[in-house]
DNA sequence: CTTGACCCCGTACTAGGGTACGGGGTGTAT
DNA sequence: ATACACCCCGTACCCTAGTACGGGGTCAAG
């Protein structure tokens, strides 16, 4: 298949706004595609995925900015490899530590989930707003 | 101790700014403190772990209101606990979702590292954009 | 009892991330 | 060859989450 889009189903594939993806080729985060017919802009089916993830990414707290990075990562420039790999690695660092804070508040959420079952008067024994000063 | 501060201190001590503060009040995510001081408002300790809490859940990808929502959890209204019970089970699922995303990603930056390491001519085999197509 | 650091409130401004609009061009099905 | 859905670009506008500002009040130390 490999199929070609028109921005307008690259749009519907991803599940966002035709004004978002120029927006987002507007600030450089989308690479503008190199293929048109005529004027019009023809979208390799990839860059579905491109933007499922920015989409992602930001669901999790990344600014369009740090989401840039994460995409540079994925040019395929071999001269710059050692360079790719230690930002990977700080990248990876950033997402380790989401992944702990997260399991902190899921803690947290479970412990009033079971507390409540057991019986009200338990409740008060875990706040979320705690969670990050070990009391929970 | 339990000791009592001033907007200045929570501040600091939160590593925020006043008008932060002065703003989370306004838009009804802190809840202005019962305690004064002549015209000036005192806060217990605990406020600071609440805005601690609030940064760390907004660089997790949560908006100021759903950060609400979390902290309505912490209200001890037992009349709601069935209520409490079901939004803690909702916000649960959320934060289960985001670790499982962010695992995705970790995954893809994981492969990347060690790709580079072995050779440049590696790294190709792993796009982070593609990792929440399952081709990673 | 004054001075300096801090607080009050309201209003205005900013940055990030889009969304909407309007006037015009285009590709394809009929 | 014409209609209609879709694309182009630029500009203006919107919401969220703050940040800054300015005029005035207040506590506590000296």
């Amino acid at each position: 298949m490999n199929e070609s889009l028109t921005i307008g189903k690259l749009a519907d594939a991803a599940l966002v706004n035709v004004e978002t993806i120029r927006f987002y080729e507007r600030i450089g985060l989308l690479r503008r595609p190199t293929q048109k017919k005529g004027a019009f802009r023809v979208y390799p089916a990839q860059y579905i995925s491109v933007i499922v993830f920015i989409k992602k990414a930001q669901e999790l707290g990344f600014t369009l900015k740090e989401i840039a990075e994460l995409l540079k990562l994925d040019s395929n420039t071999r001269a710059t490899c050692a360079h790719i790999s230690k930002k990977a690695q700080g990248k990876l660092e950033q997402v380790q530590e989401k992944i702990q804070s997260l399991k902190v508040i899921e803690k947290a959420l479970k412990k009033i989930v079971t507390a409540c079952e057991i019986g009200p008067e338990e409740k008060a024994c875990c706040r979320v707003s705690d969670c990050f000063e070990g009391k929970c």
